[in-house]
Parts: C-alpha cells; sequence; structure tokens
DNA sequence: TATGATTGGTCAACATAGCTGACATAATTG
DNA sequence: CAATTATGTCAGCTATGTTGACCAATCATA
C-alpha cells in the first residue's frame, strides 16, 4: 500500500546521524537497531500525533464548555503547578509571546480563576496562583488527564512506563529536558 | 514548592477509576503502583506536553519558510504514507472539518506539492498523491522527525522502544486504537 | 428509472491562539 | 542618574479550526 510497506526482509533502516533512504544497516549486528527500521520510526510519529490528540481531547471538550481553550489549560495548569509564579517564569515555560499569554491570563483574571499578588522582593513581579474557583477547574482537568495516564500506566505496567519516560524524554530539545530534569530530579534522566 | 510536591513516603496516589485526592493505595502492595503516584502522572502530563512541542518544532521551522504550516505538514505527510488515498479518508485520520481541509489542500494543489486523480471505481472520488515536489518535501519533513525518533530509540534500546510504544497506545482513544493496529499489525496492541 | 445517499466543493462568517512592532510604566540594579 | 528588567497595552496580521448553507456529480438501490 504505502511505499514503506516493503514485504519484511529487506526493510530501510535509519541512521541517527543521517537518514540514508534505504540502505540496509548492517554493521551493527542483526538484531540490534530492529527498531530503526523506517516503519518503526513512522509509527512513532503517528503515535505521537494522534496520543496528544486524543490526550487533550477530552479536557479540550471540558474548556470548550466553560469558554475556555487549550491556551488556558496550560496556564493554569503551569500556575496551579507552582503557584507564586511570575508571569516571566511562565512566558519561559509556554515559550509564547507576553501579548499572546497577556489575552489568555487577563480573561483568566477577569473571570476569577486565577488572582495576582505584588512580589515581595521585586514588587515589579506578579505572582500568580489560583483562586479557589481556578483550583477547581484544575483539579477537574488533571484529573481527566491522569486517569487517562493511570489506566495506560497500570496496563502496561512498571517497565514499560519507564521506557515511556526515557524515549520521551529524549526526544526533548537539551535545554528543556535540563529543565525537566530540575523539576523531577530523580525521574529524568 | 508545588502541592504534589510532599516529602516522600507518603504520596497521594491516583486509581484509573476514581481519584481520590491524598489517600494512599495500599491495597496492591507496597511496590506495584509506584508510577501511579500523582507527581508520576504529572510528569506524564509535562513530557507529552514537552516532547510534542519539541518534536514538531524542526519541522514547523521549515515549513514557515516555505509558507506552510502545520495543517500541511499533516496533509503531505498521510499522503505520501498512503498514495491514492480519497479526500473522505483524509477527513477521517484528520478529523477536521472539509472546510478547514479544502483551504490546506487547495493551497497544496495550486503550489503543485499534491496532485488528483479520478478514482476509477468511484468516479466521486479525488484520489490524492504527492508530486515529485511534493515527494521531495515530505522526505525532507519525515527525515527531521525520524532522525529524533533514531536518535531517542538508540540512545533508550529497544525494551524502552516497546514500553514507549506500548504506553502511547494505550494513551489513545480505543477507536483510534483500532485504527492503527489495522496499519501496524505486528506492533500496536 | 427515479430517488436518495455519498463524495466533494464552495461561499460566508466567525473564534482561538499564535505572531510582530511600537510604546509605556514602574521598579531594580549598577 | 542611567540602564535594565518585569509587565502591560494597542493595533494589526496569520494560521487553523469552527458552523451553516448550498451545489454538483456520481453511485446504489427500490
Amino acid at each position: 500500500m504505502s511505499p514503506e510497506n516493503t514485504p519484511t526482509g529487506n526493510v530501510p533502516r535509519v541512521k541517527p546521524a543521517s537518514i540514508s533512504g534505504s540502505a540496509p544497516q548492517s554493521s551493527s549486528g542483526p538484531l540490534k537497531g530492529l527498531y530503526l527500521r523506517k516503519q518503526d520510526l513512522r509509527r512513532g510519529i503517528e503515535l505521537m500525533f494522534f496520543a496528544y490528540r486524543d490526550f487533550t481531547g477530552e479536557a479540550d471538550q471540558m474548556l470548550s464548555n466553560l469558554g475556555l481553550g487549550r491556551a488556558h489549560h496550560r496556564v493554569i495548569y503551569f500556575v496551579g503547578r507552582q503557584p507564586g509564579m511570575s508571569v516571566s517564569n511562565l512566558l519561559a515555560i509556554l515559550k509564547i509571546t507576553k501579548q499572546s499569554l497577556s489575552r489568555v491570563l487577563s480573561h483568566l483574571i477577569n473571570t476569577g480563576y486565577i488572582q495576582q499578588t505584588q512580589g515581595a522582593r521585586d514588587k515589579r513581579q506578579r505572582l500568580l496562583s489560583l483562586t479557589k474557583k481556578g483550583e477547581a477547574l484544575e483539579a477537574k482537568l488533571t484529573d481527566l488527564q491522569c486517569r487517562r495516564f493511570a489506566a495506560a500506566y497500570s496496563a502496561r505496567g512498571g517497565a514499560a512506563v519507564d521506557g515511556f519516560v526515557k524515549v520521551l524524554s529524549s526526544l526533548l530539545d537539551d535545554e528543556i529536558r535540563a529543565d525537566l530534569r530540575q523539576q523531577y530530579p530523580d525521574h529524568i534522566d
């Protein structure tokens, strides 16, 4: 059907450094790198696309009932995770412009999901935290997604979870991986 | 710092069926479900967010240099994966409206990345395929993402890849998992 | 063969969420 | 005091999704 569905036996491989198209990679033994066949890499690409969509789908639905979107969710999630976070900190995590954040954040403040207090040490800073209403929404949304993860994790077991975390963290840009390693010292390597 | 960073020892767990907040889950032994602590589930959520962003980042950059976006990439990717695909088939995969697809697809046809031929059996169908130009772009984009996967896969090894695939496929909606199981009969369970 | 379902396209209008550029204010730091 | 930093705001643009309405060609079938 598709070009990479070559009949088993002589399947295109991909080397990390350069992709040679269809040259078989025989230098590292017969079994090593079986998961580096082009079809395996494509499966990874597609799994990321579909899993990310499904993973966010339920929360998106709940949000849209409240007139909110995924951008609001991200703000609520990260403020909930680290209350007292500054705006610039949030900007660094989300990697969007302050104008984009401003629109979403103002809305969340005006609708009573998020509150801000002046920084004690640096009075310019607006330290963000969830209100009761915000906490309630954050809990509902995070529970939705945690439930999906809990189901997947328990269906597959600890070893699979370990591999999942390892591969995902290796997909990250180096800079982001370093940041996450600080957040989860024992869990991201 | 954050509310779930409780000092090790009595860490909130999450059961797949219902999230109880902070009640410890002791019914299934002392070690089982260690990966179901709330912080582990949050780590999963965050890894998905950051990894998806980084995973698409390089391709997004290349696309924007050509005046294209991620939506164009998806079309090019899936048409390249299954040449001769019909519009309705593509709509079913992407799960967007035909109006949204139309805008992107028309642009790709007008700029010579995609061609369409009338279906032989059903003359209403427009069967889509990549032109030479489209194939070249698809190859460049897919190679970018494959290289990232190849690097992560070889850094972590086959066992980790196996866990990665298992957990990701368990994160899918049931219907999507069934579809993917057909695409990759030996690889998604 | 007539009817209804399917495949696909089109026009119009709208919403979300990103972007750039320019400019302003207040507070900190050297 | 001057420079930098943290934050906000106005204006406009783009990409990508949405609804709703309507049309044409083709297919399948009663």
